[in-house]
DNA sequence: GTCTATAGGCGGATAGAC
DNA sequence: GTCTATCCGCCTATAGAC
């Protein structure tokens, strides 16, 4: 048992440093960017020895690697949180309430956006462990279109003959249950959210919009009206267009 | 007359120099990315001291600049001589041509598209001299809604109260002949458009988009169809949207 | 404009003692 | 797990000779 203990507290103790050192390298990533991430400095602001690190992380890619992993969950916690919120709500208003979350969360963390998100770390390739992190937020799009389908409450989209084939290989991958031209104009939306986000969070609206949340929030509605669903409270302006 | 051939010959050496900087430097963007362009690299890799590339460069900051515009104008300039090509179609389709050449030039220079489009370089802020340069592929998806919006060719997307304010702000700004209407759903089209080529080009469409020509193409279309343009060819599809 | 030399840093990673 | 010591590399930037 007091062997247990000591294991349990050292299990503990590794958890714990662990977490410091993901913590003080996402300072540092704030700070830099990822393409400086430094095992050195890192130990330096810790008061650890750099090769200290090593027994935590094998190399600096690894690290990167968990924070890219930690990153990907604390968005798609969010984004699952904020849809639990409104999981009574149209499938248009359970759509635009995720979109407006992954917009909050990388306003809140512009630095671990731009590691998911942003252009590639030179040399880094990120490894398949990532994957399943990283897909959280898209199978939440996928669901509230599952809902809508089930419940009729999904229009097709235009899909014109060329991109068909293309279409229904995405559509097996994906979501069989759903229409292919919902699975098309879902990918397309989902790049254009990131696109929306990412020219808000890199500068490129500076001098150009200035109400930014307003303009996301009818962004969003009208990708949501792209990819099918309509909310009964936007109708009217939705089919007008 | 000497003294004349004298200076023009350093002129042009100077030119020469400055070009071949310019082209090691974004081979090295390529290589390790902006973050770590490093001026001794560049001044290794010339055969030159690095204390020289000092009297071009006045620091690595300024080598970044120039890169910038470069790449802004290098982009600029493929969606004008692009666009130049289909001068004579109707506005949708040569909205397509535009998109399709940004996506063709970043295609062709990944790394100087993330340097322009993608996370911000750490540490460094554009100055002011880059504007003019940046704003070229906006200037001229704004000129071809402005021939549709006086050919009559033109439909006004939705717009919500809450956000018309802003639309107005915008429109008095970006252009003041066209609809709110139109310029907000171009801003938004636009940064929809780069989301598309970003996911593209840092590989989020891997395992996910296989015919990204024809996907693009078809979500160009979209887009155009978005901000109010309808071309006759693809009217059918585009009205069932 | 280019050179050498120099100042004063930074990094990843490993070996071997404790 | 943490330490010291070490290898070997990298960087920006400047001074001063030519």
């Amino acid at each position: 048992m007091s062997s247990d203990t000591t294991r349990g507290a050292r299990a503990r103790a590794r958890i714990e440093v662990t977490a410091a050192i993901k913590d003080e390298a996402r300072r540092q990533l704030a700070a830099d960017g990822a393409a400086k991430l430094s095992l050195r400095a890192v130990a330096r602001e810790l008061g650890m020895v750099s090769s200290a690190l090593y027994r935590y992380f094998p190399s600096r890619d690894d690290l990167l690697t968990a924070l890219i992993i930690d990153a990907y969950d604390s968005l798609g916690q969010t984004a699952e949180a904020a849809h639990e919120e409104v999981v009574e709500a149209d499938p248009a208003q359970r759509w635009i309430a995720v979109c407006e979350a992954v917009r909050g969360w990388a306003l809140g963390h512009p630095h671990e956006y731009a590691l998911i998100y942003g252009s590639p770390v030179p040399g880094y390739t990120a490894p398949e462990t990532t994957v399943p992190a990283a897909s959280r937020v898209g199978l939440l799009l996928i669901g509230i279109l599952r809902d809508a389908h089930q419940g009729l409450g999904l229009a097709k989209p235009p899909l014109p003959a060329d991109l068909r084939p293309e279409a229904e290989r995405m559509t097996a991958d994906l979501a069989p249950d759903l229409p292919p031209e919902t699975v098309t104009a879902l990918v397309a939306a989902w790049a254009q959210l990131y696109g929306l986000i990412g020219f808000e969070l890199f500068g490129q609206f500076n001098r150009v919009v200035e109400d930014r949340t307003t303009f996301f929030r009818h962004a969003a509605a009208r990708l949501a009206h792209g990819v099918g669903l309509v909310s009964p409270q936007q109708g009217r302006a939705a089919k007008s267009a």
